[in-house]
RNA sequence: GGGCGCAUAGCUCAGCGGGAGAGCACUACAUUGACAUUGUAGGGGUCGCAGGUUCAAUCCCUGCUGCGCCCA
């Protein structure tokens, strides 16, 4: 006998231990099925589980078991990435803490390295055992990691490859800069944040104390009517300390106002040099005073202008953005923090009487994504991928419609994104991750390989003697292996059985906000390496937010952890939670009322699967759904089909919430609601040949929901799987290997389902017309079904013990008159009679009679409306005009009984 | 500035050219019954605003208002 609830906390360790030790969550490599992959989004090996993950995960853990039951050989590829800064980060602040005395520059790179594969080992992947507490069905055996041998052999090939093909290079550009981790980073990981900043505005004197004549003031059409004379030009500035660095004043070549004076010179401040007045078109004259100071070397605007104008660029700044130790800096500002340097400059500015004005003004801030410093534009060497080339295939795949995006219109933002793209920055300056393979002679000869041996051998035969070489200090960006994902984890560059079956890859789910540094990525690499797109299908999913809509994060202390909703409620619950949540486009607000609401859901069924039980439902092998006889029975089997029909569909087509609605309004308010209600009295019945259908029937629907929502809700089904078998013939197999429920059509049965639909309404009615007519629950009443056909009364007849039972009616029966004295309510073609001897309300019943003639009148002026538009009928689809037509019978119909009951009310 | 989206019941969200839906919340009643992690019933919406297309618009188009996200 089963308890009364699921034990989550004590069962689903057990349940998922048994699925991986039958190696359950393994393809099948041996027989004929068709192959369907995915390739888990690879957490950071730092990271825990989250409820973005935990959504992530449930999705695609659904289309895995659906999939699996489907008949299909399953990959599930799970792994995790090396999360390059994340990750030293880790390990370096765990040095400090350590107290130790040690730090990674004390340590070295070599030593460095191994703390981390050390601190990888012990703590590294809490992650993974938290996804196997979600339930996740991944092929644990082939977890990866990007810093793996074989994917960092993937990665070597891929930058030895492009290099040759001139697709990576390397270059002097400006660069990100992370002051805080001393390393670039690209476009992608610098967030621009709105802060309140200022804007100072600088007089720069003209040389020789020229001077020019500036407007001050205009008429109407704009002219200027007023002139003041000025030796000096006005800038203004965010950033003052970069103006040690200026190269220029640019003004706009329609700029009148300064037409006078372009190409003269003026005196840089405090660096004491003399700088160029150009014309580009990149000034805004509106904007300030429509002068801008020019630092190349700091700017990624100014860069641009700077080039075309061959300007000198000033590398102000070191690794850590103190003022560079450099001859064209004054003494005093050298070493000093950038704003240290910023307010020393400011005043020193006004000291001299060029400080004009100081502005309050919102400027959008570079902040890097990891380090929350202000990024800093750099001068410096970095490696570079030409994503302009590989984005060309990668965005002919998605619009040829050979990959699809889910919702659809997640391929707008892929197609902005790399219609737009920029040279990929991909070196960083850490020493966890895939080391570039570049050597560099002394004469600055750079020799790609994969070895050094090769390297080596490539520089011996270029330079004809034996040379020295030193190797690349720089690692390459984690999303730069984490963009071989699809096939590094398969096996490439071997050819593998794997990479063979299971590539390319048939679904993706991922969220909206990696579309960019992820799959973009996957695409370009998998398409140019493989020369096929990594996957067929990409699932965009939302994002999970607070229960008020706001984006969870640690700073605002908002973070649901998924790991005690699991410990509270069980993963089923989270997982039915986030999958029903899981519509297209809008964020899925979260809270542990929601998931308890699911939890709930769990125990409804498993109450259900109780009753059964206790009622000895045994489902029996042989059972067959097409030979049951009784129409209940048939109307369970055919709503079974209907919702398995719809599951199905709907899973086809990505539709999560679709797929768990539908199980749920099955579930509960078919299943339990009614079915389980309405064979009480057969499974107390005196009629054993029946009674025993029954009972095999809802043991074979208890079956059936459980491999239908047995993707959703792995853990209780498996469990019940197991349980509600104990007294029967048992289980020869999990039901995760169950095969998905595919029945005849012909057990969909309309006639059947319209037959109980007639039952249903009928108690419904009596039981809202009992509640409404204030009739106690206890009360025991009779019903009269008036003026029904042959085929209502005979209905009635028939489902007479359930009708009785589920209404709570004395006894029901028919007749041709409505009896004096009684409430009733229109079915169908009949109306139900409930006599309510002496009790009557009789001024209630009008009002309430009164206002279902009012609803039926209001319908029927809206239908004869539609009716009586010529266009309408003309021009309206005929089905449209008929069904308009049947709708106004069937008002009509129901306002006739209604009125008629109302006037016999005043025979009273 | 460019792109994507949202506005439907108190809340969270489906729906979508021809009858306004669900879950939660709320109200009333019930309860030794598989299940109080329950049951039955109920109230509650000019489908953001203004135009247009159409025989017909919550749904399609345009504009407006408000809100969100991404990119520059």
């Amino acid at each position: 006998m089963l308890e009364p609830n699921f034990s989550s906390k004590s069962q689903e360790a057990e349940i998922y231990k048994n699925w991986e030790d039958a190696g359950a969550f393994k393809p099948d490599m041996e027989g004929n099925k068709a192959p369907y992959s995915m390739v888990i989004p690879p957490p950071n090996v730092t990271g825990s589980l989250h409820l973005g993950h935990a959504l992530n995960n449930t999705l695609q853990d659904i289309l895995a078991r659906f999939e699996r039951m489907r008949g299909k050989s399953v990959l599930w590829q799970p792994g995790l990435d090396h999360a390059g800064i994340a990750t030293q980060m880790v390990v370096e602040r765990q040095l400090a803490q350590a107290g130790g005395n040690e730090s990674r520059a004390s340590l070295g790179r070599e030593k460095f390295i191994e703390r981390v594969w050390q601190w990888k080992a012990e703590s590294g992947g809490t992650i993974v055992s938290q996804l196997k507490r979600l339930g996740a069905s991944c092929d644990w055996s082939r977890e990866r990691f990007t810093m793996d041998e074989g994917l960092s052999e993937a990665v070597l090939k891929v930058f030895v490859q492009l290099h040759k093909e001139g697709l990576i290079y390397r270059a002097k550009r400006l660069v990100n800069w992370d002051p805080h981790f001393e390393t670039a980073i690209s476009d992608l990981e610098v967030i621009n944040e709105e802060k309140a900043g200022h804007f100072w505005h600088f007089k720069y004197p003209l040389e020789n104390g020229e001077t020019y004549e500036f407007p001050i003031a205009y008429d109407e059409e704009g002219n200027p009517t007023e002139y003041e004379t000025r030796n000096y030009i006005s800038i203004a500035t965010t950033r003052p300390e970069t103006m040690l660095g200026d190269g220029a004043v640019a003004v706009h070549p329609s700029d009148k106002r300064y037409a006078s004076i372009v190409g003269k010179k003026v005196l840089l401040p405090l660096a004491d040099r003399y700088i160029p007045i150009i014309a580009d078109e990149y000034p805004d004259p509106d904007f300030g005073s429509g002068a801008v100071k020019i630092t190349g070397a700091h700017d990624f605007n100014d860069y641009k202008v700077a080039q075309r104008h061959n300007l000198p660029m000033y590398e102000l700044m070191d690794t850590k953005a103190r003022m560079a130790d450099a001859d064209f800096i004054p003494a005093k500002y050298r070493g000093l923090d950038r704003f240290e340097a910023r307010k020393q400059i400011v005043a020193d500015i006004d000291e001299l009487g060029l400080l004009l004005e100081v502005e309050d003004k919102t400027i959008s801030q570079p902040i890097g994504d990891r380090s929350g410093v202000v990024i800093e534009p750099m001068l410096t060497d970095q490696w570079y991928v030409d994503a302009k080339t590989l984005s060309v295939p990668a965005l002919e795949a998605v619009k040829s419609g050979n990959v699809t995006f889910t919702p659809d219109n997640w391929k707008e933002t892929y197609f902005q994104w790399l219609e737009n793209i920029e040279p990929w920055c991909i070196s960083r300056q850490l020493w966890w991750g895939h080391r570039i393979p570049a050597w560099y002679d002394e004469n600055g000869n750079i020799f790609v390989e994969l070895t050094e041996e090769e390297a080596q051998k490539a520089a011996d035969e270029k330079n004809g003697a034996p040379t020295k070489l030193k190797r690349d200090e720089d690692v390459l960006d984690t999303w730069f292996s984490s963009g071989l994902w699809p096939f590094s984890t398969l096996g490439w560059p071997e050819k593998t059985e794997y990479l063979d079956k299971f590539y390319p890859t048939t679904t993706l789910v991922t969220m909206f906000d990696i579309i960019f540094f992820w799959v973009a990525r996957m695409m370009m690499m998998g398409i140019h390496f493989t020369g096929k797109a990594p996957f067929k299908n990409i699932i965009i999913h939302s994002r999970v937010v607070d229960e008020k809509g706001k984006k969870m994060s640690k700073s605002k202390g908002n973070i649901i952890d998924p790991v005690p909703l699991i410990d509270e409620y069980g993963a089923d619950a989270l997982r039915f939670c986030l999958a029903i949540a899981a519509g297209p486009g809008r964020d899925i607000r979260m809270s542990a009322k929601r998931v308890e609401g699911y939890r709930n859901f769990g125990t409804k069924l498993w109450n259900a699967a109780r009753f059964c039980q206790m009622n000895e439902c045994v489902s029996d092998a042989e059972f067959n759904p097409e030979n049951v006889t009784h129409t209940l029975n048939k109307w369970i089997v055919s709503q079974v089909a209907r919702t398995a029909k719809d599951i199905e569909r709907n899973l086809e087509s990505f539709r999560f919430d679709e797929a768990a609605g539908t199980l749920y309004s099955f579930i509960w308010n078919i299943f339990c609601d009614w079915y389980l209600e309405l064979i009480k009295p057969l499974l107390n019945g005196e009629d054993e040949e029946l009674k025993a259908e029954t009972r095999k029937t809802a043991a074979w629907v208890i079956d059936e929901i459980l491999k239908l929502l047995h993707p959703f809700m792995p853990f209780i089904t498996e469990e019940l799987w197991g349980k509600v078998a104990e007294f029967g013939h048992g289980r020869e197999d999990m039901l995760i290997n169950q095969a998905w429920p595919k029945y005849p059509l012909a057990l969909i049965n309309d006639d059947v389902e319209k037959e109980i639909a007639w039952v249903i309404d009928l108690i419904s009615g009596i039981r809202s017309l009992r509640a409404e007519t204030n009739i106690n629950a206890g009360t025991k009443i009779t019903a009269i079904l008036v003026g029904g056909t042959q085929d209502s009364v005979n209905l009635l007849e028939k489902y007479q013990d359930v009708i009785d039972r589920l209404a709570r009616l004395e006894y029901s029966t028919s007749a041709n008159e409505t009896p004096k004295g009684s409430v009733t309510f229109v079915h169908n073609e009949a109306v139900v009679a409930l006599p309510l001897a002496g009790v009557l309300d009789v001024e209630a019943e009008k009002v309430r009679l009164s206002k279902e003639v009012a609803r039926c009148i209001a319908e029927i002026k809206k239908i004869e409306g539609k009716l009586g538009n010529e266009n309408f009928v003309a021009r309206a689809p005929q089905e449209v005009v008929d069904e308009q037509k049947e709708r106004l019978a069937g008002y009509q119909n129901e306002k006739d009984k209604y009125s008629n009951a109302l006037s016999k009310l005043d025979e009273i």
